[in-house]
DNA sequence: CTGTTAGCGCTTTCAG
DNA sequence: CTGAAAGCGCTAACAG
């Protein structure tokens, strides 16, 4: 192994000096620089950052906890991590938990011992994550992305959720729809819903309780959903969905009571999945903005990192959010005939 | 920071013991074990390898360069590979390089500044990467996914691409389907070109090359490519595509000409990528065995890396495929009426 | 079974 | 502007 030492002797001067060199601390003449520079590259020098990271206190990596990488959603906020990273300079660890959160534990651990200077962590799930995360914050700075930790010790990095999904629901009341239903997941309390509620109470449309179905988020609960909200005297002609899944099995079902889409129900997603703009009809839905995501978070770790509010309290970002408008609206059909 | 130091300190025992206990290389005795374990845990003590790297030489970390992260492909890979790793106690370090060659080269080098003990590269693209895998070989053992380097430097972990493709035709051609396009890049030394070749020779059928057309691998070309095979004076009645893209193109152009998939025309595709069970119809395809990749990537590197065989020559090991069929695949119709 | 003692490769004072 | 020297946290002989 080539060591800075190596190039020193070869360059004939000492290692402070390729230290220097290397770090850009301090003053090196610009001869010396020359010949450290040649001897850097005849040797093919690779400066060992493990061992630079035992006095500097830091290892130029950043870790990233993923919820579920084969989610396309995280893939592409790990796409971006990435990329930010390497553009400020940082290496990227990355652990998939696959949604469990004792592997999450074991990641946080595990990257404590690989030395990050800084931790980036998707929906933090459970307690014992929470628990682990606050930990390792005593520690190293860490910043969630997407949903918050319960004691909030992390900065974080969301979107929009309410303000999306009061722009998807106002397109449908545009359209002239009355009569929308919700169908999302178990808590009234997510921005998803309170968005439908803030669109119908500014449209001066009472909620009713009749059309919002709650539970799980796939396809064959919205498949369930979309089935007994038709069972309605007055059913539906528009739904609102808490993502991309429910919103598909949304459309399986009315195509399976010979609903066609658009024409006799609007439906309109949240999350912009890939299959949503090649699905039939392609869906109307909520981007979230997971390149910038990704990449506030990594700027927000950097200037922890970098910056002088190293101890400054938890900081929120929220990053706008966009209704796509494909074919899976249109205008509200009267009923009567 | 707590150090093994504090530990031995609160333990009563010197550090040497408890770098035997963390690493479990000689003895100690039962009750120093216990005293020692309790120490750590009231502590909170977490080991720093990177310190520990100085001595041993290795990192405990795995450094994966994957050409795009949001391939959903890829990502299932980069999934298993982290599964893997971990379950080998590895660490993974990540770098999407987004295709671009430039960015691979310097992940490589990142990757060996911060002392990676290994190295998974997925599609070596460039003669610049190429050249930067030979130097960090010399170094640090090296596995491929997919496709082979041009100099075989590294460790392959493949798919058998070519028997996939054969199974593939060799479906249509049990449907009754004489007349079988292929829709594919320009490489007909790929792999999916001569199974498909293999395929018919077997069958006795001769390659026709008015129904090979050659040229991008995504959705528009599949279009293209279909609609010009259509105006042939005998079209083919099937077609089998280099990959789901395509295939999804290809379905497409047979809507927009009132074709009919699977009664007009068979299609299948290859990759089985998410899309595919949800294009209507579903479509038939081979999928490669991501996860199988993903796992003997890491075996292959963890074996090289704690094995004898160091220095052994470059291995390969290549995967079965699966052939999935689905509902875009049907009987050949007669085409007389 | 356990303590002591050299380093590992690099950064960082501190003198020159 | 540059050299010398003292560690950083840990492991690996080597004695005992």
């Amino acid at each position: 192994m080539v060591t800075a030492y190596d190039v020193a002797k070869r360059a004939g001067v000492s290692m402070g000096t390729v230290s220097r060199y290397l770090t850009g601390n301090g003053y090196v003449g610009e001869s010396t620089r020359a010949r450290i520079a040649s001897a850097v590259d005849e040797l093919g020098y690779i400066p060992n950052r493990a061992a630079a990271s035992l006095t500097t206190k830091n290892t130029g990596l950043l870790g990233f906890v993923v919820s579920d990488l084969r989610n396309p959603f995280t893939a592409e906020i790990a796409s971006a991590l990435s990329r930010n990273a390497r553009l400020h300079g940082y290496g990227l660890v990355l652990a998939d938990s696959m949604n469990d959160a004792a592997i999450s534990v074991e990641a946080v651990e595990s990257m404590r011992a690989h030395g990050v200077d800084g931790l980036i962590v998707t929906p933090p799930e459970s307690p014992e994550l929470n628990e682990a995360l606050r930990r390792a914050a005593a520690v190293t700075p860490i910043v969630g992305i997407g949903l918050r930790t319960d004691p909030m010790v992390t900065d974080l990095v969301s979107s929009d959720t309410r303000t999306g999904a009061r722009d998807a629901v106002t397109h449908l009341l545009e359209l002239g729809h009355r009569r929308i239903c919700f169908i999302g997941s178990n808590s009234m309390a997510s921005g998803r819903y309170r968005g439908y509620e803030d669109a119908l109470t500014q449209a001066g449309i009472a909620v009713n309780s009749e059309l919002v179905v709650l539970g799980d988020l796939n396809r064959s609960a919205g498949y369930q959903a979309l089935l007994q909200v038709m069972t309605l005297d007055d059913p539906p002609t528009a739904v609102f969905t808490a993502n991309d899944a429910v919103a598909l099995g949304v459309i399986q079902a009315a195509h399976s009571v010979h609903l066609d889409v658009p024409s006799d129900l609007s439906v309109v997603g949240y999350d912009d999945v890939d299959l949503a703009a090649h699905s039939v009809p392609p869906l109307t839905t909520v981007a979230q903005p997971m390149a910038a995501m990704g990449q506030a978070a990594v700027e927000l770790l950097v200037k922890r990192l970098q910056g002088s509010d190293r101890d400054a309290g938890p900081e929120q970002i929220v990053l706008p959010v966009q209704l796509i408008v494909r074919h899976s609206t249109g205008p509200a059909m009267d009923r009567k005939h």
